[in-house]
DNA sequence: CTTCTTTTTGTAAGCGTTTACACAAGGGCA
DNA sequence: TGCCCTTGTGTAAACGCTTACAAAAAGAAG
């Protein structure tokens, strides 16, 4: 049906009877189109199957209708997560998205950033950034819109969103007190992320609220990967006096810990709490189902998307940082220790 | 330090006292510019921080250097790995993605594929489509270059990837049938897909090379998912005579099998044995580790993007489904059955 | 029926490249 | 020295659209 290689608005224009002009404020939901014209356009374009072409539009426009987006990896479901809540918020504003993995390189990281900010996007998205200090300053004076994604540290008050990490590092372990545990034994992520450290400060936190001493022995530092976990348990397993319950600092190693007490013959909850961080979709699959600090993932995708559109609105706009509450989900891996 | 808004290639030719054509040469590395020259033209480009305007280039050029990619999901590492693999290759190409997820809505697929191909993106890649036929004819009728990853059923002839599901099925139960095994419960996966079918008729091929007679209460119907490996597992063991063995038709289902074993008080492998299918990352890290048929996932993308880029290059080229070989990777979730 | 507004539509000038074509140097050879 | 090739460089015309600006049509008011 479509002989025609190209259609372009001058063959809208002269199906339509009308000049391009015209067939290009059609496409831009112009005010100044008389009704009637602007069915005879359209009529035109769906009989020619005309789809606008994007280059020129972001050519003449000036923008792009592109979002690059940066992501470490794709390997976990948790930046998927992000990903759907980005996805939905752009998919609205007919924004596309150019997807940039910088498989945890972090000179591939400034590069594309480098790039990216010479016009190819309209904005940016960055996810679990590594070192954002090398780019940022030329983005902020450059004036570029972008968002950083559960990120935090530099101490720079850029847009970025987050969680609560404090906060659910802080409720997890009150929770694990409460039921009666007084030693607990902490995994940590990856200490150069902010949000690893945060949740660590707040594990150390509600401690200190409940007068509990903190035993060195009972941090092991991770690097937010499941093998972590298991030897993390593993070597709080060895301990003379080992933990009664394992908070790890995300949900994957939080499997990794349940392997390894597995490993050693001895069961969840029963003899051992296990809690994680994330809330990643396997959490409530696995068994005993992971009782976890949910992040809401796709809510700070979505967030961030919006900042983002916010900000390419209204460049001169300060925004800072928002953080998502994080929420205890209680399901079954943590019961009271064994009297 | 980059006052100016933007540079153009005037502002480099004026730079290196050259015409702007000649910048356009020395961009494109056309043979006939003079090395001298072109070195002037280098600097100047450095010495301004030119970064050439892509949607320009690609309004002329008649090229987007973007490849569109669609992908249902990205919940689970799965398509993760694909995407590492097109990644690699394509930034070895220059050339960048644009992605969309179509959540499992078929609508969504055809409509983006619609688009896309008006000129958005060179090429398609993808993954896991849902139903293809809906618009493969028109792509292939418009010689507009496409790839399908993980695909096959239509019949048709078109450019595809996908793993040797037939042959993976096939030798992970006659691992199983040769560890001793002869009734083993099949989990299928969405059987909408044409992989899901290969895997069981892979499956009924090694029981009947076998003479092992087949038992329509040992297949249970999955969707890939891990709740469908935990319901269906705890069917088989529900039955007067269950299982020695469960073949999950991917590894997230063989997980799910995994927990309804051990919910039920059993052990793997020793009283049970369970294998899956894909080697994603996790398959290794869950204990005991899961046997599972190795798809090369991260390839599979490699593959089908080098094939995109030929297509794009010579679209007369005719190319059919290319299979990468699976591998059966032994670990410890499968033992011989108990005497 | 003018004249002045207020829509609505047409026109032309870009947007930053690529690329076919024209033109200016340098050789090589007779 | 003159002529023809190369080889290197400049020029102009696209590419398909947006958007001021100008022009025409249609009302409103007198």
């Amino acid at each position: 049906m479509d002989k025609k290689t190209k259609i372009t608005i001058k063959d809208v224009a002269a199906e339509a009877g009308v000049s391009f002009g015209t067939v290009s404020r059609v496409i831009n939901d112009d005010i100044h189109v008389k009704p009637e014209t602007r069915e005879r356009v359209l009529q035109a374009m769906q009989r020619l199957g005309f789809v606008a072409n994007r280059q020129a539009r972001s050519l003449a426009g000036g923008k792009t209708n592109f979002i690059g987006l940066l992501v470490p990896d794709l390997g976990t479901g948790y930046i998927g997560e992000i990903i759907r809540g980005i996805d939905a918020e752009l998919t609205l504003q007919g924004l596309d998205l150019v997807l940039y993995t910088t498989h945890r390189t972090a000179s591939k990281e400034a590069a594309y950033v480098a790039n990216l900010a010479q016009g190819m996007v309209d904005g940016l998205l960055l996810v679990l950034p590594r070192n954002p200090a090398d780019y940022i300053g030329v983005l902020t004076q450059r004036k570029f819109p972008f968002v950083l994604i559960d990120h935090q540290g530099t101490g720079k008050d850029c847009p970025a969103v987050g969680a609560t990490n404090w906060q659910g590092g802080y409720d997890a372990t009150e929770y694990l007190i409460k039921l009666g545990h007084r030693r607990i034994g902490f995994i940590t992520g990856w200490m150069d992320l902010g949000c690893a450290q945060d949740r660590l400060a707040g594990y150390r936190a509600a401690l200190r609220t409940y007068h509990i001493p903190e035993d060195p022995d009972l941090i092991y530092e991770g690097t937010f990967f499941q093998p972590d976990g298991y030897t993390g348990a593993m070597k709080f397993l060895d301990l003379p006096n080992p933990p009664t319950a394992i908070f790890a600092s995300n949900d994957v190693m939080a499997m990794g810990v349940m392997d390894a007490v597995r490993m050693r013959g001895l069961r969840v909850p029963e003899d051992i709490s296990v809690l994680g961080f994330d809330d990643i979709p396997q959490a409530s699959l696995v068994r005993p189902a992971l009782t976890t600090v949910q992040q809401p993932l796709e809510n700070m995708g979505r967030v961030a998307a919006q900042m983002l559109l916010d900000l390419i609105e209204q460049p001169e706009r300060k925004v800072g940082r928002i953080e998502l509450s994080t929420k205890l989900v209680i399901r079954e891996s943590c019961q009271p220790p064994r009297c």
